[in-house]
Order: structure tokens, then C-alpha cells, then sequence
DNA sequence: CGACAAGTTGATGTTACTCAAAAGTGGTGG
DNA sequence: CCACCACTTTTGAGTAACATCAACTTGTCG
């Protein structure tokens, strides 16, 4: 008879983050909290993949804030997306890799995906990454709409609007504050603003009782007037 | 004893490209040599995928030119990437569709790629996919950089790059003509730019003599130089 | 030839950038 | 506990890049 994996607040929010994602069995269950007591460690601005290195396992994230980002050789940076708890970190093949890197933002904490082939009785947890990837790519479209057509304003509240929507659980209770520990430089490498502009912008939303920002916490104190608001500047 | 495919000029140009990415058997290129002669035509502005829909199987770009794109609700559009002839269209589980499309911008044909589970003998080719979908990927990692943090001229001529890229084999010889039927108005919507500033920068780039466009085409006259303005603009 | 789409031009407006400096914040060691 | 440091946030003034609007020209195709 199978252990019944009760998956409770004690499970890790990676992992809850996971299971929504696809059906997953116990033997995903026990893997997955294996892997997570062998977690690696990694220190606030030390990268996790180094531009042009190929990576052999993909990787998930465990805790923390992490970003994927490139810079030009004149020194603009580019932040291509935030990797937050449950994100998967792709394997990257010999010959693919690129000037981009992922750089840990916060502390952070991931440990190593197992290969498909090397574990085929971990179908959920496949599924799962699969059904992770193409989430991801549906946020780089989002982020692609946003710094092509969006302004200032709309960005920031169409970003806020994603961060704390890959904070939540399906399950959630509707919580307006949320994790954003982020600094207005890095969320202007994010924006494809610069740091001012996104100090002004954070003021109007401020003023506006649309948002509230400070001591590593966002809050969205009118998140429907705050959808309402990207997308309609005409 | 097997016959052997001698893949020549006459093979589509989708299927050099896409044999460029992954060794391919003698199956997967009957497989794919077959899948070609039952290719589907769509005509130019109609749509490969529609906006909220899912698809079961993925598309393999045959010919013409593609775009994947989304609208703000007060009308703003925001072209994500273009397909262009081997690229690959995934197929989108159910719950996931957004408000984002696959239309035809010139007549295009595609032809759908058997699921992984149904035709394991077609492995190179299921590699072939899975490495389309990370080069994808790294195109849209480009495209977030470019309207992050680079200016009109340089979008444009990092775009142009990019185009040139993706319509050349690995082993063609250095072409710097390759066709570009877009209008500029269509160019504006991908590089997060109007129509008028898109003709103002491609003067630029004619009066600096180093793109000339024209009649469905575009020639790179000077493409180091190019590479080099990109990311230079201190 | 005529109609419609695409490209071009000029004048004007607005958003966001740049530069520079001041004020606030948190952490560290004496 | 305070002084100091580095980093972040905030403020102001001037500027550059790109958008907007509207007209006009060119090209394309039936």
C-alpha cells in the first residue's frame, strides 16, 4: 500500500506551486521533498547560470528571488524575467548558450530537476516542468506586450499585476500584499525605464491609493481599477 | 536495407532547416517529406491560431510569413515574433489559451507534427522540435531585450539582423539580401515603434548606406557595421 | 484608369531620459 | 550609542527621442 502524501502548509510553497500544475503521484511527492532537503544555497548577486555555460539538468526554484537578464556591451541591463519559487530553470544546450545569465537576487535556493529518460516513473513531475515552460513563455509574451506597447504607468501596474499573481496559489485566499523586495533600479531594468522614471510613476500610483510599495512588500489596494487601467490609455 | 534520403536543393527549405537542428533518420525525413505533401495553405490576415483557442497538435512552418501578436483593449498591437518557414508552432494545452493569435501575414503553409507518444520512431525529429523550442525561446529573450533597451535605430537594424539570421542555413554562403515583404507599419508593431518613426530610421539606415529596403526584400549593405551599432550607443 | 494601401513629409506635442544633488535608509565597526 | 559608509530613494531643471496629427505622394492591382 502507497504512503498517502498529505500536502499540507508544512509542504514547501515550490512544491504546492508544482502540484498545481499537473497531477502529481506520491513517488513526484517524495522525490521532489528529497530533492528539496538537498537544496543548493546560492548568495545574493552570484549568478546560477553564467552567460555562455550550457547546463546539463534543469533546475527548480526553491526560495527566493532570482533573475535572467543580459546587458549590452555599453553597459544597458536588460532583466528578461523574474524566477520565483516553482519556476523551473530550463537546461540550456551545448551550443545555445548566449550573453544571458541568471543571477540570484535574493538569497536563494534550488536544487537539480531529474533527466525525463533517468526517471520515467516521475510522470506528473514531467508534466509539471512541461506545463512550467509553457507558462514561462506566455509571460515573455506578456512582457514583450508590455514593454513594446505599454507606458510607464501601465507597465508597472501590469507587472505588479503578474508578480503577485505568480505568488499566489490557485487556492488563495485574494491577498492584495505580497513579496517585492526588488529595488526601483532593478525594477527599471525590468521596465526598460530608468530608476527616476520609476520613482515618479511609483509616486502617481501612490497618489492614485492604486498601490502601495515599500520595506520589501507590495500592495495592490484597487487591483480591479488596476486591470482596468493597462490597456486603455485612449 | 533502408533507402537513403539524399537531401538535396529540392528538399523544402523547412526541412533543411529543421534537419539543421537535430540529426534526422531516413524516418523522420520520409515522415516530414510526407507530412509536406499534405500541408495546409492558409491565406495572408487569417489566423493559424485564434486568440482563446487551444490546439492539440503542434505546426511546422512550411512557407511564408507568420506572426504571433496580441491587442490592448483600446486597440494597440503588439506583434510578439514572427514564423517564419522550419519554425515551430506548439500546441497550447487547454486553460492556457490567452488572447494572443497566429495569423498569416503572406500565404503560408503548415502541416501538423506528430505527438511524441504516437510516433516514437521519429525521434531526431521530436529532438529537432525540442531544440526549435529553445532557439525560440532565445529569440524571445532578443526581442525582450531589444524593446527594453535599445533604441529605434537600433531595434531596427538588431531585428534585421535577426531576420537575416533566421531565413539562412548554417552552411549558405554569406547572403546579405533576403526577402522581407513586411510593411513598415507591421515592422512599427513589432519593434514597439509608430509607422513614422519606423520610415524616419530606415532613411537613417538608407542615407548611412547600410540597409536598403525594398519590394520585398531587404539588403544589409554593411553587416559588421550593424553588428557593431548594436549595443554601442555611448 | 481609378481606388486603396503603403510610404513620405512637416509641424507640433508629450513622454521619458539625463544630469546633478539632496535626503533618507540600513548596516558596520569603533 | 554614534559616526560613517554605501546604497537607495527623492527632487528639480533641461533635453532628446519618439508620438501624434494631417496632408501629400507613390505604388499596386483589378
Amino acid at each position: 500500500m502507497q504512503k498517502v502524501v498529505h500536502h499540507d502548509k508544512a509542504t514547501p510553497f515550490a512544491i504546492r506551486r508544482l502540484s498545481a500544475l499537473a497531477r502529481l503521484s506520491n513517488e513526484d511527492f517524495v522525490w521532489l521533498e528529497e530533492a528539496a532537503r538537498r537544496r543548493q544555497r546560492i548568495l545574493p548577486k552570484c549568478d546560477v547560470v553564467e552567460a555562455g555555460a550550457a547546463t546539463r539538468a534543469a533546475l527548480l526554484m526553491l526560495e527566493g528571488w532570482a533573475y535572467r537578464s543580459c546587458m549590452t556591451p555599453d553597459g544597458r541591463r536588460q532583466i528578461i524575467q523574474f524566477l520565483l519559487p516553482g519556476d523551473v530553470i530550463p537546461a540550456l544546450p551545448e551550443g545555445l548558450t548566449q550573453h544571458i545569465s541568471v543571477t540570484a537576487f535574493t538569497h536563494i535556493a534550488v536544487c537539480a530537476l531529474p533527466d525525463p529518460a533517468s526517471l520515467p516513473e516521475c510522470d506528473g513531475l514531467m508534466k509539471a516542468v512541461a506545463m512550467s515552460a509553457t507558462l514561462d513563455t506566455r509571460y515573455l509574451y506578456r512582457q514583450i506586450a508590455r514593454l513594446g506597447r505599454l507606458d510607464a504607468l501601465e507597465r508597472v501596474v501590469d507587472w505588479l499585476l503578474e508578480i503577485r499573481e505568480r505568488q499566489k496559489l490557485p487556492d488563495d485566499f485574494h491577498d492584495n500584499t505580497f513579496p517585492m523586495p526588488l529595488t526601483q533600479e532593478t525594477i527599471a531594468d525590468t521596465l526598460g525605464l530608468t530608476a527616476v522614471h520609476v520613482n515618479r510613476t511609483l509616486q502617481a500610483l501612490r497618489r492614485a491609493d492604486l498601490v502601495q510599495i515599500g520595506r520589501g512588500t507590495a500592495t495592490l489596494i484597487d487591483p480591479e481599477q488596476c486591470e482596468l487601467l493597462v490597456g486603455h490609455r485612449r
